[in-house]
DNA sequence: TTTCAAGTGTATCAAAAGGTACAGGTTTAA
DNA sequence: TTAAACCTGTACCTTTTGATACACTTGAAA
């Protein structure tokens, strides 16, 4: 079960206990690139944590979508995560961007185990405040800057994060992942080209 | 010891030995209208839990701030909340907006507690999980809608919870909520009063 | 009662962002 | 190799928001 090794050293859970009640409830599932997994408004059973590959995770509205955040391996979702501590409807969207393991563990284990295992408490703990934040962050950069330096933003966190100057993204993705359109992506990108920013390629975008 | 039993009573605090731990560490603060009581970069070392009054929580970029939320009675500041669980620089400021009334704890109790008492741990991850959904409500109203509708969805939520259609506040602070100037405000609220939903008077705002 | 700070109304201009339209490029798969 | 689907560039126009400027109103304090 290898799966539920890197689980239980990601999440530094210790207690044996636990371990038995996650291997003999928890659930590993391969989900194909592009599926939708999670549905605005529609009930949560499971808990998913990401164990290899990456989820997308996105509100929207009539036209238009706004980026939320990923779910990298090892993480979960603290949308799920807090939908698992009450009944609740899913207030957002989520779909792999690839190919996805996941560990899935039933909603009802979730509160239980947060007051029986201190790592799990702290893993739960520690999801709500990272998540907090960067919705934070997310919400400052909205309210403050100009679709521009959002766009800058974007592109280096993404460079960053792949380790790699340049971004295969269409200018309709990014438009999306921004919360704006397509054109205005468009007019954006090519000002940096002039300026010497970036350089722009056919869906890819290099970062000079 | 009036205050600790409103808490007790709201936080279902029934464990007896917590309920002693809490009036052993806990202090009693009354703080007057418009103090600052967190202020951004500054360390946290209390969690305060708002007995009565109103505190304002917001972020704020050069001359521009946007209102995060209202911490009311008998509520905790989500922020200092995840503060106490690492040793954390306050994201935000919060300033008081009427006399108010807090029972502060010291953060180095509000981890131990949420995994020896099953009441306290309801409590903060009932907090977090409010918190994080009211945040995402601003942000998604942030990236969908016009400062009109945001506008008017303000004042409606404010009428709603003082139970009165009459708002008093200035164009310049109601601009302050929303993040925007005075002047959008006034053409806004002006618009409003032509097409009969409001009444303007002096420093306050009628809902028709 | 006078005075003054704070609040309000509004006109004009500028900048930011979005909508529409269309030309042309690139890829993929029939 | 050709058609279809998707991607990019760009021009033009509109709407939204913000900045500046100034006149006028209101309420509270001297």
């Amino acid at each position: 079960m290898h799966e539920f090794n890197l689980l239980f050293k990601a999440l530094k859970i210790v207690e044996d206990d636990l371990k038995k009640e996650v291997l003999r409830f928890g659930v590993v599932q391969t989900v194909p690139k592009h599926s939708r997994i999670v549905e605005q408004n529609k009930y949560i059973k499971w808990l998913a944590l990401v164990i290899s590959g990456k989820v997308r995770v996105w509100q929207e509205n009539e036209n238009r979508q706004i980026l939320l955040y990923y779910v990298n391996p090892i993480q979960t979702c603290v949308l799920s995560l807090s939908a698992s501590f009450r009944d609740y409807k899913s207030l957002v969207n989520a779909e792999t961007e690839e190919e996805t393991t996941i560990i899935k563990i039933p909603v009802r284990f979730v509160t239980e185990w947060s007051f029986k295992y201190k790592s799990w408490n702290k893993f739960t703990t520690d999801s709500f405040i990272f998540s907090y934040e960067d919705l934070l962050h997310s919400y400052k950069n909205l309210a403050f800057n100009k679709i521009d330096k959002r766009v800058i933003d974007y592109l280096r966190a993404y460079a960053k994060k792949n380790k790699a100057l340049s971004i295969s993204l269409s200018h309709s993705q990014l438009a999306k992942e921004i919360g704006t359109t397509r054109e205005v992506i468009s007019k954006i990108l090519k000002q940096f080209e002039l300026s010497g920013v970036v350089k722009l390629k056919y869906k890819q975008i290099e970062l000079l």
